[in-house]
DNA sequence: TCATTAAAGATACTAAGTCTCATTAAGAGA
DNA sequence: TCTCTTAATGAGACTTAGTATCTTTAATGA
């Protein structure tokens, strides 16, 4: 595990050095964090975990995984905004309420059924957010039965 | 029309009293505005508009339309987030990223097809949100024929 | 009309992020 | 491997959106 967490690091610095980003020892310990997150995480997370590193750098390093595509952003239902790993492309989220945790929402066609009703809103379709709150499997797992077994 | 829109800001009043708040003048002042404005907004747009109200009296006055229902928050492409005028229950927004102006997107049933793909992931639906991002009728009109009139 | 209490206004504070600028260190080339 | 260029860092001021606190004002029910 702990192998493949560092890879997903070394991965993470690979893709700002294919775009001609150096690769610097601020950049590694983000990279090195990043990779370990399980969930959706802030930029103060981050910097909890980096003391050392100044706030203008973690803040510049986000800004440069989300403009590669490392990472995304996900919207809470709150409407605060937490970065998360992205696996490249058009996906969205499975946010769970309970304990935070998300899975990547893959296969899910609604493109087409936007477009649909749009056009009859005689509106040229660009682009769209999508955030799909729950719990997940192991949340609802452990609720459903015993009806709140901790508050 | 000028008819239509203190309509309006009075039926936002009504709301508001009808759930036991009062109505204030710097409330007035609000819902005058709210039901004058064409697109989203932000506070700060709001406070250009009221300069004799306090900012937290804004803050509070829109934190407090939201919460019943007259006011909800859309996310912007970049992920900012603005108010504008609810047409109460569930709903989601049709952008238009040249403009600014939002239309209501009745009638999109993406909740069955989000319940599959949800369930398929073992994930139990709870809600979501949707933004939708494109160009209005107007927009795409004076855009295609000349490919880009204006830059 | 008066008393109660919600609401307003001022202002300090927080959170998330950007900007500036002087210093440091990657890494390309000699 | 030394050196130079320039990207990146760190410190800290600033911005934007919003909350909290506290005193004063005014809406409304009796």
């Amino acid at each position: 595990m702990r192998k493949r967490v560092n890879a997903l690091a070394e991965q993470l610095l690979e893709t700002l050095e294919e775009r001609g980003y150096r690769s610097t020892s601020p950049r590694r310990a983000v990279a090195q964090v990043i990779a370990n997150q399980d969930k959706h995480f802030t930029a103060e997370d981050l910097r909890e975990q980096l003391p050392s590193l100044g706030r203008a750098t973690i803040f510049r390093s986000l800004k440069l995984l989300v403009e590669t595509g490392v990472l995304c952003r996900v919207l809470l239902e709150g409407g605060d905004l937490h970065y998360q790993l992205s696996h490249r492309g058009h996906h969205h989220h499975l946010l769970c309420v309970e304990c935070g945790s998300s899975q990547d929402l893959l296969g899910c066609d609604i493109e087409e059924l936007l477009q649909q009703t749009s056009a009859s809103h005689g509106f040229e379709l660009s682009g769209h957010w999508l955030e799909v709150y729950g719990h997940c499997r192991s949340c609802s797992k452990s609720e459903s039965p015993a009806e709140l077994t901790a508050v």
